[in-house]
DNA sequence: TTACAATGAACCAATAGTATACCAATTAAG
DNA sequence: CTTAATTGGTATACTATTGGTTCATTGTAA
């Protein structure tokens, strides 16, 4: 029978694979010199490797070369998640904890930091221009989360907020963001605010809730 | 092979950073006389310092020359924060999020995932050793907020699951984790369950919260 | 002979790096 | 204030290397 050297070298290569001979660089020689140090035409080598490709053990690029597929580290693979989450997930993850938030920090808010919060409102309703209302926007909720307390929670929404900043589709937003709308996000602060004030966390949570399903209307339309 | 002379040029400098080599005057050398310096064109080297400008690190300016950031990254700040946390502020996330995300999961996942689901309560409560009904616990929840079809949430759940893996405080729960806790987690884990294969998602909501409110109580005892 | 593995060679497309020029912002000297 | 030099930002042309592909040829076992 033929001599079947590719699978002798794709046995070589699995075993050279695992012991971790190409782990510090990451990276494989390329198929010509592979070939020369098996003393095997470039052919066969690539016969010897279509195996470990298809099993996804390495992955090779054009102009590149062979790499070997690191597994990426835990938290890698949640903000690889990060990068490209829909408009959708967002809002329903806001919708899941900030009325929480909101009642968390009408419970446990300092009263400094609630004239932070009505501070960051009064500058928001001031503010002539989008963009600074937006920032003020922004810097309302952010305080809110610092207001309750809790620095796990204070983080997810810092998350959060990247991830805003970082996607795309924050300027669609922008394009439905009329003076109308801006007037009824000041008032929903307004509520938030007083019930805050109040100490009145059931309060909070629902207007924080029904500013949220404001929002939503606003860049989905409503169901 | 093509040499990439970038990526080690890009490792060269993430070492001369840290070891605070521009600390003092807060600026790197020009564009013009780091290629030099390291022997290679202008263009590879700004393939190399592209990352560091992404992560953050340094910053340029036109005309005036790189700079280092001595603030961390944003990224850097939140993870910084999420190495201590207390077991407190976890479990009130949890509390916050976990309820919601099972009446997400009740309302959004497939039949396949409620499967998975009861295979992880199965599993979990057939198991026989403490550690071993501990890893199909976290599976339960796992498989729970994936069937919320959220990415945006299931990878906070990852997050927070990442957190109670690094933060050694889990070693007081599992001292107060006795044969009758689990008997209970089990039993809260199949009222869960249930609620979900009848897609009911305020019973799957109000489970979940009782659950975590057993979950409190073992931790820090009942107020 | 026949079937199949392996060879050797050629060419393509993607990538990395080099070299060069020019632009715009900044800085410093006159 | 004006002007020249410096610096990062950008674009283009070119070279070399690498994986992707095809094909004609050779060698060997059935």
């Amino acid at each position: 029978m033929p001599k079947r050297v590719a699978v002798e070298i794709e046995r070589s290569l699995r075993e050279r694979l695992a012991s971790g001979e190409w782990a510090s660089t990451g990276r494989l020689p390329t198929e010509r010199r592979l070939a020369a140090h098996y003393g095997v035409a470039r052919n066969t080598l690539r016969k010897a490797i279509e195996g470990l490709v298809r099993e996804g053990k390495i992955f090779r690029h054009v102009g590149r070369g062979i790499f070997v597929n690191r597994e990426p580290s835990p938290i890698e693979q949640i903000f690889h998640v990060l990068r490209d989450v829909s408009p959708a997930d967002l809002l329903a993850v806001r919708q899941i904890v900030e009325p929480q938030a909101a009642a968390l920090a009408a419970s446990h808010a300092s009263r400094a930091q609630i004239e932070a919060i009505a501070e960051a409102h009064r500058m928001g309703c001031e503010s002539g221009e989008i963009a600074l209302f937006e920032q003020w926007d922004a810097e309302f909720h952010q305080r809110i989360f610092a207001a309750t307390r809790n620095e796990l929670l204070f983080a997810i929404h810092r998350l959060l907020s990247l991830i805003r900043q970082q996607n795309a589709w924050i300027d669609l937003k922008r394009e439905s963001f009329g003076e109308e709308q801006r007037r009824n996000y000041c008032r929903s602060h307004a509520r938030i605010l007083e019930a805050l004030r109040r100490r009145d966390d059931v309060a909070a949570e629902r207007e924080m809730r029904l500013h949220l399903e404001e929002t939503r209307q606003a860049l989905f339309g409503r169901h």
